[in-house]
DNA sequence: GTGAAAGCGCTAACAA
DNA sequence: TTGTTAGCGCTTTCAC
């Protein structure tokens, strides 16, 4: 059923029926109706593709999600992100399309999205330090928001991210009031913007009670169950081993502990294991002490923010755009101007 | 940049710019070259929309994801999934389009999803044991490849699907074989297809021994840490306290974890705590007898051919359809003996 | 308040 | 081998 079918079987023009569906005002509110009743009845849904080619719009949003060349490894967090995106989405009519992207090549993927047109904007995930996608996309005149931060770059742009920083300072501050002093960081990639700074929140909390990192007990890399295993076992096995650990990722604290228990050790004993990704984070963690920022439903309220932003940035594309919201559980942030919200 | 423009650029008409960069066979090797040199240089990318409009194709893949009402929870596994399968659209063209969806009405969700026509096919996930989706997608005429299986419909479809059952009823007979008797089973809701398998694995387990399953230590629910740590909680402090607990999710295993620890109960002595989807389950796990089926790159690997499947069948829509795909591949170390890796 | 007609950017008969 | 022309299903002037 299309438009001009369902025009001929009300004895009307396709512009009129066009008109009475996407709400015109000259359309007198009988035939308006009349219209719309037909088109539920004989359920008609206009061909977005269609729509799209004449609107100029395509009504979706592409989200790029960067996946991890070596352990192929998607980030679980991004679960709850999109949900909370797709939610908005869902409710504004937008369709969402992803990409999962490897590191090379990306730039080229960009510029053809543009080109293709299949997205009205995109929010880019996983940014770097010096996310060089920034600079593109503003100069392809996309509009986009950022899951993350990129803190070596200038340019303004939007974006949402969870505090890392404090709370990684946080944890840390919590782990040295327990008493412990050789405090393990297993920590994603550091030229990840989010894993650089949860280091720095580490350091910060050491620095603060006159204690240097020793890098040895620091450690980098994708955050999977097995690495958090692999790293984990290699310092409990050596010389000095840490009395805590302070684990980037839900997944790879899950390794940890198991080989905490592999070598006989008790978590939550022998050995403390924190994570801030964990829904229990707020419950009896050794002490009652609050050290998480992003639960599942906060990262989900990040990911429903940052569709909301979009969509607005899409629909006046000359407003201001926001500057920075909210440092609860997580933060928003943009380039002008007070945000709503 | 547009077909026209670049038309013009060379000299040519539309026409045989489009053959020339869409492979006909018709045009000169020489115009081909200049044309595609062309299309490069001033990058030109056709718009999808338009294309898709002209051909009927929309060269995009749905999915769509049901998200609990309740706890608007995201089955971390679908990552892993979807990210095989963007891996396989990405190599052919084709855009992925995901939409999260509630359990209330989706039926119209397919219906007009079928109709906006921006998809050529689907993939379905999470289905429950008698799920009309199966149903209402053949009327539709969509093709469709469903991510797991519908156990009470009694209509063909194709399918990947991981043997829950019987890495269930291994992982059971591997605890029992540990002298455990009180195996408590925490499971996903068993209205889902996958739950009700595993459920019946472990009883399947459970009777060859001639054991009887105690509706006490049985429970199902949304697969979260809170509920993991709820339900483990209440059994541990319970008159007869399991001293093992088979888990149907790696997410809710941490809660479970939790709560013993919470107890003073050591995961490994005290109590045994085993799930499946969980990429240490080769390691030592209180023996070293493997019972995971799927891990991380299993559940990718099945992503992979789902969308395999489904792009075969668009291409060829005429030929027979294969009624089920692939299972013991994803059983990793269950029916070909010990686990790789 | 309604309709005719001209596109949006592309593909695919049909002609040449 | 190349070009002409007519759509794909919708929106949007412009005219009535």
């Amino acid at each position: 059923m299309n438009l001009r079918q369902l025009a001929e079987h009300l004895q009307l023009s396709q512009t009129t029926v066009s008109r009475a569906l996407n709400g015109y005002p000259e359309v007198s509110e009988d035939t308006r109706q009349r219209v719309i009743r037909a088109a539920r009845e004989l359920n008609y849904s206009p061909n977005s593709r269609a729509k799209g080619l004449a609107t100029g719009r395509s009504m979706a949003i592409g989200h790029v999600i960067p996946v991890s060349d070596r352990h192929q490894m998607v980030n679980p967090v991004f679960g709850d992100f999109i949900a909370g995106a797709g939610e908005v989405y869902a409710a504004s009519g937008y369709d969402m399309v992803m990409s999962l992207v490897g590191e090379a090549g990306e730039e080229d993927l960009y510029r053809s999205i543009r080109a293709r047109g299949n997205v009205d904007g995109m929010v880019v995930h996983g940014p770097r330090l010096d996310d060089c996608r920034i600079a593109l996309l503003n100069d392809l005149g996309m509009p986009f928001v950022v899951h993350g931060r990129a803190t070596r770059i200038e340019a303004p742009y939007a974006w949402v991210d969870s505090n890392s920083e404090r709370a990684f300072e946080r944890a840390t501050n919590h782990l040295l009031d327990l008493g412990h002093r050789r405090i393990a960081l297993v920590n994603g990639h550091e030229d990840m913007d989010f894993a650089w700074r949860r280091r720095l929140g580490y350091e910060t909390a050491l620095a603060a009670r006159g204690l240097a990192p020793d890098p040895a007990t620091m450690c980098a890399g994708e955050m999977t169950e097995l690495y958090g295993h692999e790293v984990a076992r290699r310092l409990l096995e050596g010389p000095e081993p840490p009395t805590a650990f302070l684990v980037s990722s839900l997944i790879a604290a899950i390794g940890v502990r198991r080989a905490a228990q592999d070598l006989g050790l008790a978590p939550g004993r022998d050995v403390s294991i924190v994570t801030h990704d964990d829904d229990l984070g707020y419950m009896k963690n050794g002490a009652d002490v609050p050290i998480f920022t992003a639960t599942r439903s906060s990262v989900r309220d990040a990911g429903r923010h940052a569709a909301q932003m979009l969509l607005s940035m899409i629909a006046a594309p000359q407003a201001p755009r926001p500057t920075r919201l909210m440092e609860a559980e997580f933060i928003l942030g943009a380039s002008t101007g007070p945000a709503p919200i």
